[in-house]
RNA sequence: GGUCCCAUCGUCUAGCGGUUUAGGAUACCGGCCUCUCACGCCGGAGACACGGGUUCGAAUCCCGUUGGGACUACCA
């Protein structure tokens, strides 16, 4: 397809949320898979409602996630003077009128109606009064009275609207500011959209921008409603649903490569296949593989996906992102090939980065904390001669390698005749504080000499003092 | 209420009239591996909403029912 134009146009009045992030990952994929231009425009025509930090809180969410736009960020707010030529287009064509009803008054006869058991809809006292500019004003578009509307859509097929359904609906507010449905043609008409990827609570919106366009004596561009994302009780995804901004998720320790994977398998897909690197994606991306019903946010799957992206990335670059969460959780920060040597012990282990500077802590604190109910079931007095021997060992051990780790073990528990994990567990709780942790030998190696043996000796002791306090 | 959309395992999905005892992934359960926990590997359970057609043949096409969702603003 040749010289393809998407856009991303949010409205800044929340922060960017998964199915704002979807739509934002189909039509940058769909850009980028067909060498076209990705524009990025925010939808602030709502000045009450919009707020500046929130464009920014898109911005870096689109960031993290790694899309890029050709152009932008463009501000309707910045654009009033084009929407008002056109508006006065369409004054001039008599596609369009001047309104002095009241809100309330529209309000009220909306309601009649309603109860009445009729269509709640502008009844057209202005259409043929021919008023000009004025205080309090707005400007309708005038909605043809019969016929049809065909929205062709790409994902949908083709979807018929009545024309009769069809309300005169405002597109300049008695503030001058454009609204929504009159401000997307004309932006997408001046930009040269030429895919407009949007989700599908917008496919009743689009028989009156078709109309606009047509009174405009412009042609639309392609449509594709891409269907919605829900939440786990099959209802528009909001905050109660829990995390759902896009942000939240980097601060929870989600991979952006794992955000995006999972993003893009909801609701598109490529066969069997479940993992897509991003060149994969721009490679294998198709509006037509994308599915037409409704998909529910499973937040295990990507859960799972993020530690699979964790097993699979260079722990180099995990450092690089997990030292924010070392600081957040006021770790020292230990040399730089210390700390990888121990992300890659706990890169099968952790699901998220969140996870994995938990299980940190015994890696870089000094003094570990031993879980009660470990230290009581796995630091006896009875060990205490198992630990002597050991650290006896351990000193005389010249080269410490996994290897020559495990023989020394090995060796001691032959000697003892009992089985490895009943000294493995309790060295493991010497060492980390707990009874769960990264192979023992793998531990020990990292740890280094001096902060093993330290460890073992301060477990001797406080299984010394135990013994005294049993037997006074 | 009206308009519009949708309907395969709990969830994400493959399937585009016969190759299907409906495949994969996740979650769940069991086993193996094993110094613990994970990872990994092997196995199990689990779905075509319902009713009519069309057809030699339907998860796949048509109609209806039911269910779900979106929209119905001087929000986007």
């Amino acid at each position: 397809m040749e010289n393809v134009v998407t856009r991303f146009s949010p409205s800044p009045t929340g922060t960017l949320h998964i199915g704002g992030a979807r739509t934002a990952l189909f039509n940058w994929l769909f850009a980028r898979h067909n060498n076209g231009k990705f524009i990025l425009r925010i939808e602030d025509t709502d000045v009450v409602r919009s707020a500046e930090e929130y464009t920014q809180v898109i911005i870096e969410s689109l960031q993290w996630l790694g899309m890029d736009w050709d152009e932008g960020p463009y501000f309707q707010s910045k654009r009033l003077d084009i929407y008002r030529k056109y508006i006065s287009i369409l004054l001039e064509k008599g596609r369009a009128y001047y309104c002095d009803c009241s809100p309330e008054e529209v309000e009220r006869k909306r309601k009649e109606a309603m109860a009445a058991g009729k269509k709640p809809k502008y009844d057209g006292r202005c259409r043929t009064r021919n008023l000009g500019p004025g205080q309090g004003r707005v400007v309708r578009f005038r909605a043809p009275d019969f016929g049809t509307t065909l929205v062709q859509d790409v994902i949908k097929g083709s979807i018929s609207f009545d024309n009769s359904e069809l309300d005169d609906l405002v597109i300049q507010r008695s503030d001058g500011m454009p609204t929504y449905n009159f401000a997307v043609v004309v932006d997408d008409l001046t930009m040269g959209i030429t895919h407009v990827i949007r989700g599908d609570d917008h496919v009743n919106n689009t028989p009156r921008q078709i109309l606009i366009y047509e009174a405009l004596g412009a042609t639309p561009p392609v449509f594709a409603h891409v269907p919605m994302i829900l939440g786990q009780d099959r209802t528009r995804l909001s905050k109660r649903h829990g995390a759902t901004s896009v942000l939240a998720y980097r601060d929870a320790g989600y991979l952006p490569e794992a955000m995006v994977n999972y993003l893009v398998r909801l609701g598109w897909s490529y066969g069997d296949q479940e993992i897509f690197s991003k060149e994969e994606l721009i490679e294998k991306f198709t509006l037509e593989n994308i599915g037409k019903s409704a998909s529910i946010f499973d937040p295990e799957k990507l859960l799972w996906l993020n530690s699979y992206y964790i097993k699979e990335s260079d722990p180099d670059k995990l450092a690089d992102l997990l030292l924010p969460f070392l600081e957040r959780k006021k770790y020292p920060i230990s040399d730089r090939n210390y700390l990888e040597r121990a992300i890659i012990t706990l890169q099968p282990r952790a699901k998220t980065l969140t996870e994995m500077a938990d299980m940190m802590d015994f890696y870089l604190l000094e003094n570990i904390e031993y879980d009660s109910k470990a230290a009581r079931k796995f630091l006896k007095p009875t060990m205490i001669p198992v630990f002597e021997d050991l650290i006896e060992k351990l000193r005389a051990l010249d080269e410490f390698t996994e290897e020559k780790l495990e023989k020394v073990f090995r060796n001691t528990s032959a000697e003892l005749n009992v089985k490895l994990g009943k000294i493995a567990q309790p060295v493991r709780v010497a060492l980390t504080g707990r009874t769960a942790s990264p192979g023992l030998f793998e531990i020990i190696d990292i740890l280094g000499k001096d902060k093993t043996i330290r460890r073992l000796e301060r477990a001797l002791e406080f299984m010394r003092n135990r013994k005294e306090k049993q037997a006074p």
